[in-house]
DNA sequence: AACGAATCAGACTGATCGTTCTCCCTCCGT
DNA sequence: ACGGAGGGAGAACGATCAGTCTGATTCGTT
């Protein structure tokens, strides 16, 4: 938090909007969009309006804005969109989880469709020891660790393998999407249904119940 | 076919191969481990110790090396490697299908594991109107055709929509193995397995067994 | 021996890359 | 009124990009 000492009333009046945050919002737009290497600082720097030295001036490098973009997505995409719509939908652990896949229909559907940017990243820059892969890997491990606590909640026994299937068909489906098929959540949410089933089916004595009827 | 009349004893004698193949090669290994973007003609002519006016003979821009690069993906990795490998596992088509993981498997825990070149083209040359880009989706497709075909023999009612939840499985697999989980396959197996079963009880009707019992 | 085609080695072009630098203007707090 | 900071416009840096050109060398074939 605290954008460099962002106190009310300090906005710069040039273009409406403070600098850092329209090369952060035009990074954003270009980088999800045409990826990390397809972007250029001439881009990015024409699409924000800004001065070039101003964009160096709030960030120190092209990497660092690549990391800042995807701190940002972290924010937008997987906290404000979709941890809050799969929220806003059930408050059962189990319907939450099937919901995430109601929630990626609405998203292949429309119209700007950009793909999930950690994947992009992660498999953009290959280089495991790069901070921008680094970087992208962990914000996917995040999103994993969203879908371990549903399943926990929901009774699952295993609930890191399980949130690692889930995470599986999240990913397969955004690939299908990428490719063009808009009907890759529902694909995805069919195998999820019996998957879902199959895990509460096949442990049930993992459920909380009455006592513990663990083994010995 | 046909690599510019190739009949035996016809080899250049510098360097072991033919300057096509060399630099073939490098280009595979080089557009295979890094990406398309990361890789410039200067690093492919190095790593060919091929001159550079010979690899603008063979091919007359990146792109058609690209290109090329990509068909020969198909060749080596879908062709004799996917498909040979699942095909040698077992005769029966559901097995086959199942076998797609086992073969993964290996190659998630293969030392050089480089992802599937394909996801990674599409998701890196993001116009769909780029040739690259759709050259990446078209192979993807066969992929696809593959497992129809399978699903299909294996006596599946909607084998287009399965074939693409059976990819969507391996998609997934492949980018979670990229992240570095090397239990990718076994978790979509998992999946994959109750998706078949539940494939093959849900529509009995559709088999093959005596007449048709089709409606109407 | 001689020829042409293929390859090699390297300079070179123009464009673009990320990054730095300079100069000027405008604002805000004092 | 003044100073300093933030921003704008653009030149310029060295590196790298894809692609072209030249000239010498080596090959297979005759």
């Amino acid at each position: 938090m605290a954008v460099t000492e962002a106190q009310p009333g300090n906005e710069r009046v040039r273009g409406g909007g403070k600098a850092r945050e329209r090369i952060l919002e035009a990074a954003y737009d270009l980088f999800a969009h045409r990826g990390i290497q397809a972007v250029g600082i001439d881009a990015i720097i024409a699409h924000s309006g800004v001065a070039r030295q101003t964009l160096y001036r709030h960030f120190s490098s092209k990497q660092a804005l690549v990391l800042a973009f995807l701190e940002r997505r972290e924010e937008l995409w997987t906290k404000d969109w979709l941890q809050s719509e799969v929220k806003q939908r059930s408050a059962d652990p189990e319907q939450r989880l099937l919901a995430v896949f109601d929630v990626f229909d609405g998203w292949f559907r429309s119209p700007g469709f950009e793909g999930c940017s950690f994947i992009n990243v992660m498999l953009e820059i290959t280089d495991p020891a790069d901070p921008i892969h680094r970087a992208g890997t962990s914000y996917l491990v995040k999103i994993r660790d969203f879908l371990e606590d549903l399943a926990r909640s929901a009774g699952i026994a295993d609930a890191d393998n399980f949130a690692r299937q889930w995470h599986i068909l999240m990913k397969g489906s955004i690939v299908a999407a990428a490719e063009g098929d808009q009907d890759a959540a529902l694909r995805a949410q069919q195998i999820a249904t019996i998957a879902l089933r199959d895990a509460k089916r096949l442990e049930p004595w993992s459920r909380p119940l009455l006592g513990k009827p663990s083994p010995h």
